[in-house]
DNA sequence: GCAATGCTGGACTCAAAATGTCCCACATGC
DNA sequence: GCATGTGGGACATTTTGAGTCCAGCATTGC
């Protein structure tokens, strides 16, 4: 049964998205027993010529009485909801997961991937697919594209490709060079990027955590402002996740600092900045490359991450507000929807 | 599984056309080794504009690979056949049922139901509704549709509906009265039909079966010539089909007569004419009403039937070759497919 | 019995997507 | 090197989809 969704996924990606939207007008109509059509639209959140379209075909298929009292379910109908009960949480599960979290931190939208990115290498290529397949759809021509550096952020530019080269899109890091291993610094993986969609890159050669006199000098430097002013007029920044002790380990903080994220309650780190639970910065470095205030007005920011270990920092970042996509596992959504449910029962 | 498939098709039958358009490509494709655009677009039947905007698809899927060589398919999609294999049969075998009956008769469209009209009511239903369903979407305005009798069409005048009423619309039986039940005959089943839809309808009331010298004096009557030139100019007819000696046994034909279709291998009647194998008509009658000649310039004919003992009077009639529309049910289409088979294989 | 409300279905407009048609540059095999 | 067949770009045109209003009708509450 799994396999023959599966099938269905990759010959027509659409196929579920619209059998959950009729599954759910029907649902709709039969928990109403009779209803009309505005304020079904208004309780399922569609327009009303769209949702008129889909009755229409409902009733053609006589799932759906109409008449001029309004509407309600046939017996075919019914018979219909009933077989389809136990599908419904296999086939419709990570949707209804998506939806969750999109409204809950206002997103535009939410793409989940099955699996654990902590455990199978598969997931963690599914997740760069799915961030491909976002990144391409934000994509117009001549725009500027922010990248951060990271293994999920590799994962996604070793499989990005571009039917036609549009010579006019560059591709910039966000920020500069941390001590990560080549692969998944952001240079390494904007040039990849670049070259396998056939657009620009510029680098950015400098570390990413600067002393207040260093920062100066640097920006004096006109190549170094050149490129930075680009980076910060970026239209669309696509970032990884990660967890704030992790990343602060890995970018070789100072103790002092480390200590300081701690008493802070540092949970997520994310574009060099670093998260409480709640979504507020708790600490900021100066830097050459992105800053925050570039990112509240960045048009199209995604973030992208998977794991069932990076849920909680996943959901600092997410509640910090300024995210328009997520794409992440099933593990990592998981457990964000735990924190959400916790989070709704105090409340 | 099976189920789910069920569902499906109720749920979302639109989806599973485009989903067998996709499988056939790619199938073609695989079988092909390599094949262009133009040379797959004949062989599949589509226009090549059409057919770019499929493998555009199935190339975005990564389920085909195409460069300026050809198309081939990718591993990927090799693995997608081979899932796909033991879903198909359930999946399309209908519709690819309905297709070869299609083509062999050179019809313009083939509709099947499942079940079997002889042994289920509920398949005899469901063939009346499709049968609603052709009329319906053949019917334009001010048309002239004439009709036969029998319990099919009573099944279909039953269920048929109309949004809109039409007044423009006429009703008419295509042949004159016989001897059977009120509820089968032609003028029955046409005044049902006109106030289901509310379109207007005149009846004939003269037997269908006359002697040279009624025939004459009849035609003379000025309101039955009247009545039976709308009737030959109808722009639409729907039929059944019957067995043969059946039929002529309920017409209360004479024993003479019997014989005489006994000996000429007649096998099926519809409206009153006698069919032989091979689609020849072996008995002509005088009548009142629509006559062969007005047939075979009729711009719509749609003939409907079901039952497995009736497929091989259904084939005897598609090979006569004026039909346009055939609404049948499955076990009917399983024995016409034999037929056809048994008639390759000789050939 | 009547007014008010809520319903569907038709009509219209506008935008977007699908489609039919050509043509060009290019690969490939003879 | 030529003929054939390939994909892909371009563009006009048709078809479809969607937003918005409103008329006509049924039901309900008074």
């Amino acid at each position: 049964m799994q396999s023959l969704i599966e099938i269905q996924q990759q010959l027509l990606p659409d196929l579920l998205v619209v059998m959950r939207k009729r599954y759910l007008i029907l649902r709709q109509v039969m928990l109403s027993d009779m209803i009309g059509r505005r304020t079904l639209a208004a309780s399922l959140d569609m327009t009303e010529r769209v949702l008129r379209a889909e009755t229409d075909f409902l009733k053609a298929q006589e799932l759906l009485h109409i008449d001029a009292a309004g509407m309600r379910i046939t017996e075919a109908g019914k018979r219909l909801m009933e077989k389809m009960e136990p599908f419904y949480k296999t086939m419709f599960g990570l949707s209804e997961l998506e939806e969750r979290i999109r409204k809950h931190f206002g997103l535009k939208q939410v793409v989940i991937v099955t699996g654990d990115a902590d455990e199978s290498p598969h997931t963690k290529r599914e997740l760069g697919r799915a961030g491909c397949a976002v990144l391409s759809k934000a994509m117009q021509k001549d725009d500027v594209i922010a990248v951060t550096g990271g293994s999920t952020l590799a994962q996604v530019a070793n499989q990005l490709t571009s039917h036609t080269p549009l010579k006019g899109n560059w591709f910039v890091p966000a920020r500069g060079g941390l001590g990560e291993s080549l692969d998944y610094q952001a240079n390494t993986i904007v040039s990849t990027m670049a070259k396998r969609t056939g657009a620009q890159y510029r680098m950015l050669h400098v570390p990413d955590h600067l002393g207040e006199e260093a920062y100066t000098s640097l920006m004096q430097e006109p190549n170094v402002r050149e490129i930075v002013e680009v980076i910060r007029k970026a239209r669309i920044v696509i970032h990884g996740i990660g967890d704030a002790m992790v990343m602060a380990r890995r970018r070789r903080v100072d103790a002092a600092v480390v200590d300081a994220l701690k008493a802070e309650g540092a949970l997520a780190e994310s574009f060099g900045y670093y998260f409480d639970q709640g979504g507020a910065v708790v600490h900021k470095m100066l830097t050459v490359g992105l800053r925050i205030e570039d990112i509240m007005e960045t048009e199209v920011v995604i973030a992208i991450a998977g794991g069932r270990s990076k849920g909680e920092a996943i959901a600092a970042v997410m509640r910090f507000g300024h995210d328009d996509v997520l794409v992440t596992d099933e593990a990592a959504a998981l457990e964000i929807a735990a924190i959400i449910d916790k989070e709704e029962q105090t409340a």
